[in-house]
Parts: structure tokens; sequence; C-alpha cells
DNA sequence: TCATTTAATTAATTAACTTAGCTAAGTAAA
DNA sequence: TTTACTTAGCTAAGTTAATTAATTAAATGA
């Protein structure tokens, strides 16, 4: 009977992601991915910071780069790619367009509608930067040999997927404990 | 002489991290982990809002959890296993203390000090809350069997050590460009 | 043409922090 | 053993990154 109780205050179940039955190893894991995702950030806000810009204007920056194409995109675009709302978009990119960074246009195809797009100055400024993520990514990134990247790129895109479904079950709680927080 | 210019213009220049000359596949990779630190993050929020507390709470909690030892563990501990200030270990610990969650006794071995523990409240809070943890965190890594848990989590684990030295190659960065910001 | 929807903006508010300064307690050197 | 220094935590005030709700104006569709 002893140590069999499968799963009991567990915080993860599947006996694939179990070693000798303790979930220890995979607290470290997702432990070790909090911190990684945190050092993340932290290269991202250095970056902005060289470009003189916000960790969350380089985020926007970066999307419009991705995306603007010929002419631009909107503001509505931008939002749902970062996962933010359009307000927040909307502000961020006025202190971008005053600073010059980015132009901001009237749509001529629908006067409501806005056309970001990076101005030269942005171009350079992320064009300048380049050379020092690069030297940073190389470090970040330095324990990985090809292999490792091919392995890791695998496991990261199954996440990518499994993880849309684990989110996507959370929704339907039962709000039953009353929040804390004052 | 074309397609050569190693690393120009790339966000990365390790060979072992391009594809075809190109660094797609290694931008690919880094959004992919954004995304699915982003998704983490949403699961811990859920997850402390049914136990009733904000998800900076939460991390706290669970940093309580594992440090407390018998006795009980001090503020500026927390506040370094977290990476955030002592001010706010103090505030939102005086918080989940008024709430009966966890408990704030003074340190008889040094009276500046404090010693932070789970009640018996907040052990059941943890525990209320595992089996749903549990049901997420099988969804969440669905897609990983055996195999891939044991190559991620020794991936994950060479990507904690090199990232520090990417992060610790940050600083000492002339902040010549100004902010913008405003 | 009237009602609805949509895109962007503005204003107000909130959550999650930080820094600076303070108090009290402990440590060490003279 | 007092004086100086350091350390732990707390308080107050401010900042940043976001949100929601309301507003304007333009497009769409019945």
């Amino acid at each position: 009977m002893s140590g069999a109780e499968p799963g009991i205050g567990l915080t993860v179940g599947r006996p694939e992601l179990l070693r000798d039955g303790s979930d220890l190893a995979f607290r470290q894991m997702v432990s070790d991915l909090f911190t990684i995702s945190a050092r993340m950030q932290m290269v991202r806000d250095a970056i902005a910071e060289r470009m003189g810009v916000s960790g969350p204007q380089s985020g926007i920056l970066l999307a419009i780069w991705e995306l603007q194409g010929d002419g631009g995109v909107g503001v509505k675009r931008i939002a749902g790619h970062l996962h933010v709302s359009g307000a927040f978009v909307t502000a961020e990119t006025g202190r971008l367009a005053r600073a010059g960074i980015i132009e901001k246009q009237p749509n001529p195809a629908d006067r409501r509608r806005v056309l970001l797009s990076l101005t030269a100055a942005g171009r350079a400024a992320l064009r300048d930067v380049l050379p020092e993520l690069q030297r940073i990514n190389d470090l970040f990134f330095g324990s990985l040999d090809g292999a490792d990247f091919d392995a890791l790129r695998t496991l990261v895109d199954k996440l990518v997927g499994s993880s849309a479904t684990g989110v996507g079950a959370l929704d339907p709680a039962l709000r039953n404990l009353r929040a804390v927080r004052a």
C-alpha cells in the first residue's frame, strides 16, 4: 500500500511527467522556465533602453516592423498581436510617433483607421541595436549546440500547441472563494 | 560573394543557431517562448484567483511554502528568491497575514527580523487548489511524452546556465540615447 | 436613411511594482 | 562601552504598464 496513491497532492498527474512518483523534477522545470522568461524580459528591456524606448514600446516597435508590409498596419492589429488593449497601443504609438520613431498616417481607404509604420529613424534605431542583441543572444543561448537548438524548437512548438489547450480549460472557473487583495 | 556576410543584421550570430544563414527559426522560437511564458502567467493568475489572492501574492505564498522549513522564513529571503523589493514583500505579506493565510511572527533570535509561515488555512488553500492545477498542467504539458520531458528538462537546465551569462553581459551599457517615454 | 458596428482616441482608474527615508536592532572597532 | 556602521523590515510616495468606459467619427447594411 505504501507510496501508491497516484497523483494526490501533486502539481501534475500524468505519469510521463513524474519521476519516482514525485513532481519535483516537473516543479523544478517550471520554476526554471519562469527564470528564463524573466531573463528574456531583462534582455528585452535592456535592448529597449538602448533604443531610448520602454520595454513595451520596443514590443510595439517590433510588431509594427513585422506587420507593416508596405503602407503600414493598424492599431487594432498590433493590439491583437501583442494581446494588449487598443487604448494602450494608441497611447504608446502616440509617444513613438512624437519621438519620430514611427509614423502615424490616416488610412486613405478607411478614415477611421490609421497606418503605423517605421520611419527612417526607427529603422536606423533597430539596425543600430542589432549587434548588441546578437552579442547577448549568442551568450544567452550559448549552451545550445545545433542539435539542442533543433530539439528545443520542436519541443517549444509542441508546447505552443498544448499550452493553448491548458489555458483554454481555465475560464469556466467556479468563483467561490472571494478576493483578499485589500 | 552573394549571401555570405556572416551575421550582419541578424538577431543571433552563432552558426549553430542559424538555418540557411537566417535567424528566422531562432526568432520564431523566441517568440514562442514568450507566448508560453505569457500562458504560464495566465495559469498562475487563474490558480491564484481560485485561492482568493492576486498572482504576485500566490508567488509569495509558494515561496514561503518552499522556504519556510520549520519556524519560517524572512522577508529578505523571499524578496531575493522572487527578485522583487523587500518593500513589496512587506506590503503583500501584510495583506496575506491579515487574510489569515500566513503568519508573521517576530524572530526571537533577531528582533529586526520576522518569521513568515503558512497557517493551517494557508496550507488548506494550497491543498484545495492542487487538483485544478494538476488538471491544467496535464493539459498544458499534454504534448510531451516522457522522453520529451527529459529532453526539455536538460535543455532548460542548460539555458538557466547560459542565460545568466547573457544577462550578466548586459549592465555595462553605454547609456547614450536618452529616454523617450514622455 | 436610420441603426448598427467598427477603429481609434481620451479620461480615469488600477495593479504591481520601485525608491528613499526611517526606525530599531545587531555587529564591530576604538 | 560607547561610537560608528550595517542590516531587516516598514512606511510613504511615486512610477509604469496596463485596463475599462465613454466619446467621436466613419463605414456598413437593412
